[in-house]
DNA sequence: AGCCGCATTATTGTATACAAATCCTATTCG
DNA sequence: CGAATAGGATTTGTATACAATAATGCGGCT
């Protein structure tokens, strides 16, 4: 897609995941052509492809709003990513060649070192982060997979929170990511799979631990807007 | 969406499911509007959402072609769906009622005539097994994991070769969806998603024995469409 | 002959106007 | 007072014209 539908698409996704469009909120085409400087045309366009990322969702007469998770919604995300991630590792580590471990390796020591700045450097362990999972991803090689994989991950849910973990939290993502490198490099599958699966697992337990208490108020601030 | 889009959605696909469009063809929108009716508007949509549903392809211009399926893809398609599909007979197990289990039932019986008619009626054979795995998905109720399903099942690589199931493969299949039901009787998660995943995996061979031999010669035959 | 550059054609992208559907509200009727 | 509804306002759907981009083929050049 050229430029303007490229516009509009990442200017109302970025309008999500920041929060600037409110979870529930009703999506105006018009209103977002004249926001992105564009036409309705590549907006409806973009919101086609929002949709198909569940960054959006309509109702049964084509209204679209901001897509919202509910608790259930989000462990339910957690979960599949969970097993997905976890295959993903375990086809990455029965396809590992030397090259791509070492550029894992290189991935996760900055990742460390951005853990232990002071302050540590949030928003370049998410970077890091998200570049050593879809170097996994690549390594595995099926395309299938990563299609399936693009829609949990990119999530609003996640971005909005990442900045609740503590640096102990970070301190142990890179120390799993460690394992993972010892299990590629001894191209133990299973092992991959299995410490996979428990990262995301942990990280679904650290989000659900943050927002526990959250989900009355956001439910009662929901319905407020609508 | 409303009529026109709608309609240009099923034409095109039903065109391409049947092997009326062949894999790597090019899809041209004006010309896919001519066949449907409609204008070119209603056609761009569709085109969207069969990129979504991994039906067509885009190139790095933007040029719309029908998908086409190396072996190796296919094996990793029938894998996810064995994990994924495993997994929702497993969340199923856990909350199936006993309404829903008697509609499985009743749908398993259907499905079993349809098997033992002289000749078997395999258009019914699928449409029945359809609406047997979509009812378990239903009872699994996880949102995401419906939608990440849907882009796996209904592959005109799977309608294309179904009909070269024999009468014992089909039996065979009636007979694992008894086992399935067994197990969901005695809600037992962990063996309903056995069952379901070696279910897949059987489809996935069965499909793979009918096709061995014939992809040299499909390839040879896009080759020369191409 | 082979290849490069340019004009031509084919195809997709965008804007816009208008049509159809949906929503909202005010008003009427029970 | 509440429910049904009619009609105006809002929003989405579709068609079409034109712009931008990519593919194609031609002619000249080496």
């Amino acid at each position: 897609m050229s430029r303007a539908s490229d516009r509009a698409f990442e200017t109302i996704r970025s309008m999500i995941v920041s929060g600037e469009l409110s979870p529930g909120e009703q999506l105006v085409e018009e209103a977002l052509a004249d926001r992105c400087g564009v036409s309705r045309t590549p907006v409806r366009d973009a919101l086609r492809r929002l949709e198909s990322d569940m960054l959006v969702r309509r109702n049964d007469t084509q209204r679209t709003f901001v897509a919202d998770w509910s608790l259930d919604d989000v462990a339910d995300m957690f979960e599949l990513r969970a097993m997905l991630e976890g295959h993903a590792a375990k086809l990455a580590a029965e396809r590992m060649s030397d090259a791509a471990l070492e550029e894992l390796r290189r991935c996760n020591a900055e990742l460390r070192r951005a853990v232990k700045a002071t302050p540590p450097n949030v928003d370049l362990f998410l970077e890091l982060n998200r570049d050593f999972h879809a170097l996994i991803l690549k390594v595995a090689s099926s395309r299938r997979l990563a299609t399936l994989l693009a829609t949990l991950i990119e999530q609003p849910v996640i971005w909005r929170t990442a900045h609740h973990y503590g640096v102990d939290e970070l301190a142990r993502s890179s120390a799993e990511h460690d394992e993972l490198l010892a299990a590629f490099a001894r191209k133990d599958a299973d092992w991959a799979q299995s410490i996979m699966s428990g990262h995301i697992r942990r990280a679904y337990h650290a989000y659900a631990d943050a927002h526990h208490g959250l989900t009355a108020i956001d439910a009662a601030d929901r319905k407020r807007r609508a």
